[in-house]
DNA sequence: GTCTATAGTGCGATAGAC
DNA sequence: GTCTATCGCACTATAGAC
C-alpha cells in the first residue's frame, strides 16, 4: 500500500515491493498469486463474515432480510479504518486492473449469498438475484458513505439504501 | 475465437494469433489494447445501444421504466447468435482474467446508463441503484436464456426477470 | 533460487491510400 | 504531402516451471 501509494501501482514493480519487505520476488509470488492480490488478501475473511451473517439469519426471514444480515455485517466489519478504506479506493479508481480485481471479488461475494440463500430454500433465480441487488445496495452506499461526512454511519446508510432499492425497482 | 476454442485461451499466444491473421504481434496490439481484447470488442457498441434506447425513453418514464427500455434494446441485440453466444460465454467462465474484463465491461455500462438517469434528471443515488438492478436483471436473465431452451427469448426474460426482482426486493 | 516464456511498450522505418 | 497501417527490434515486468 505504501509503496502503491507513493508512486502510483504501475510504477511500482513486484521487486520493488519485495525488496522492501526483505524478500525475493519469488517469495512475494509464494504469498500473492499476482501483482494485484495484495490489496485484496482481505476480501475471503469480507466473504466468510457476510455468509456466517446469512446462514444465521432466522430461518423465518425472508431472502432480502437475509441479505440485510450480510450487509449489516459486512458493515461492522469495514466501518473501522474509514482513513485507510478510503487511500485503498483511491488507489483502486486509479487503476483499471485493480477495478478489475475489484469487481471480480464482489462477484464471488455475490455468488457465494446467492449459493448461501439456495441454501435456505430460495429458488436459484430468486437467489441470484437478491444477492446481486444486496451487492448493488453494498457498492452505491459504501460510495456514499466514503463521500460523505466524516460521522456517517455505513450500516445506516445501508439500510437506507436498501430502501430506496425496493423503493426505485417497484416503480 | 477460434484459437481459444481449440486450445483455450491461456494455451493460446497472442504471436498465434497473430500469425492466424497474417500480421505481427506488433500489429495485434495495435488493434486491441491486451489480448483479452479481442473477445469484448462489440461491447462498445451494446453500451451505445443502450444509452440511445435510455434517452429515447419518454421523459415521463420512471428510472426503472428507462432503464427496460436500454435492457430491450440490450436483448435486441443479442438475441441472434445464440450459438455465438454460448461459446463466448463458455470460454469467458473458463477463464479468470476473461471473467474480470466481462465485469468491467458490465459496469462500465452500469456507469453509462446511471450517467445517462442523471441527465434526465433523477437523483444520483437512485441513477446507480437503478443502473445497478438493472444490470443485475440483464445477469441473471441473459444466464437463464444460455441456459434454457432454444425457443426461449430473452426480452421475455428480462422482463420477467426485471418483475422477479421488483418481487424480491419489496419483500 | 534460477531460468524462461509471454505480455505489452516505445520508437524508428517503410509502404500504400487519399 | 499528409495520414494511417504495418513491421521489426529492443526492452521491461509478470508469472510460472523446475
Amino acid at each position: 500500500m505504501k509503496l502503491y501509494a507513493e508512486r502510483g501501482y504501475e510504477q511500482t514493480t513486484v521487486a520493488d515491493i519485495a525488496s522492501a519487505a526483505g524478500v525475493t520476488a519469488r517469495t512475494f509470488f509464494r504469498h500473492f498469486a499476482d501483482k494485484r492480490e495484495v490489496l485484496f488478501a482481505g476480501s475471503e475473511i469480507l466473504l466468510q463474515r457476510m455468509v456466517e451473517a446469512l446462514d444465521a439469519a432466522p430461518a423465518s426471514a425472508g431472502p432480502m432480510r437475509a441479505v440485510a444480515a450480510a450487509l449489516d455485517a459486512a458493515s461492522e466489519m469495514l466501518s473501522h479504518n474509514r482513513a485507510y478504506s478510503r487511500q485503498r479506493q483511491a488507489l483502486i479508481e486509479a487503476n483499471a486492473e485493480l477495478r478489475e480485481r475489484e469487481l471480480i471479488k464482489m462477484a464471488a461475494i455475490a455468488a457465494a449469498v446467492a449459493a448461501g440463500l439456495r441454501r435456505r430454500g430460495v429458488p436459484p433465480g430468486d437467489a441470484s438475484l437478491a444477492a446481486e441487488a444486496g451487492i448493488a445496495v453494498f457498492r452505491v452506499a459504501w460510495e456514499q458513505w466514503m463521500a460523505g461526512e466524516d460521522d456517517l454511519d455505513l450500516a445506516t446508510v445501508m439500510t437506507a439504501t436498501r430502501n430506496r432499492l425496493a423503493a426505485v425497482t417497484a416503480a
